[in-house]
DNA sequence: CACAATACTTGCGGTTCCGAACTATGTCTG
DNA sequence: CAGACATAGTTCGGAACCGCAAGTATTGTG
């Protein structure tokens, strides 16, 4: 970071370039300050206190989920997560691999999988998460108290917004027209 | 979405595992939250907008760079746009070949490279803009104007707080420890 | 017991992603 | 002006990532 322009510059250079078009710039900037936000706390977190346990952003967030909910089913994790079913079984063995979590058939249900941290993993993340919780205290720094709590929540409320109305209102933007096929991704079998 | 848990019943399950343990917990939601909303708003904009036109997140955030500051060296587009330069080579090559972006050397200094939008890069975001902003009014729409706005100034503010400290900070915190290589990554060509 | 529904895995084809190594170019200095 | 150093971009290894289709196994149901 440290870079060329600053927000308040692209603002600018937004306002000139689209200065004629009608736009909702409150949101534009709130929706476009959430990615920059997100992008350099991440980039924060990892180089500070991920990198050295060797974990990603994503395995982190895995164990994160298991260790505050203990045991859970792999459907829930990757939705907790933010991630699809098909990447949590890769991360999962990659977690796996390096000891730190573990895979149990569900007792009574048997297409269930369940996580759980080994005591590696507890031990893991009771050593990592209070550096982790340090900086995120260190990130919000420019933010009073009451600030955080605040912005906690307006962002607590998009989120359920999206939650409960997202998926409609996906269907009523596309119509009838069904979503087009990837460009990418596993093909029928047969034509 | 629509799944197990809200934040509202994670942040009780966090308070159940973590009660005894001394941690700042307004920080700790508001940085959490900012990921959530991140990647919840991502995902409806991939699905509602970019989808229609097979362009992923990243690719549309590059295109939105160069269309608001106009030709542009890669090394300023890369920082924008929150990726690393050797990601942006990969992307700008396949929006270079979906005949979106063009490359350009630049005529005094022979190791930069210029981005520039095609007239149908060009044409492409004067249309798709416009139905991106319209879906972050939707996203937005739990918030009064004024919070948005406030929520933009709050981002803005952990973004250039980082901008300015956060590689000193993980220079202080790192201590004169180096930081331990990745489990990934190009090796040297020999030991 | 056939048959549908559910949960997960696997694999495909692509993209994205980082960061270190590498290449090419420019700049500084003795 | 040569050698050292700096800078910009590309290449590459390894992993993450998605969406979808297909496969496996299990459970629920008429």
């Amino acid at each position: 970071m440290s870079g060329h322009h600053t927000i308040a510059e692209t603002e600018k250079a937004v306002q000139a370039k689209l200065g004629a078009v009608p736009l909702h710039r409150e949101q534009m900037a709130a929706v476009s300050n959430i990615h920059r936000a997100a992008t350099a706390i991440r980039q924060h977190l990892e180089n500070s206190v991920l990198r050295t346990s060797d974990l990603t952003w994503t395995g982190f967030v895995v164990l994160w989920v298991v260790w505050i909910w203990g045991e859970m089913e792999t459907r829930y994790v990757a939705e907790e997560a933010g991630i699809s079913k098909g990447t949590l079984t890769g991360v999962a063995k990659t977690l796996q691999s390096r000891g730190l979590l573990e895979r149990l058939g569900h007792p009574t249900d048997g297409r269930l999988a369940v996580l759980r941290l080994t005591p590696e993993g507890e031990e893991l993340m009771a050593d990592l998460f209070p550096k982790f919780n340090e900086e995120e205290v260190f990130v919000s720094d420019p933010l009073e108290s009451s600030e955080a709590q605040s912005l906690a929540e307006m962002l607590r409320r998009m989120v359920t917004h999206l939650d409960a109305n997202g998926e409609q209102r996906r269907l009523d933007l596309r119509g009838d027209t069904p979503l087009p096929p990837r460009r990418s991704g596993r093909r029928a079998k047969h034509g």
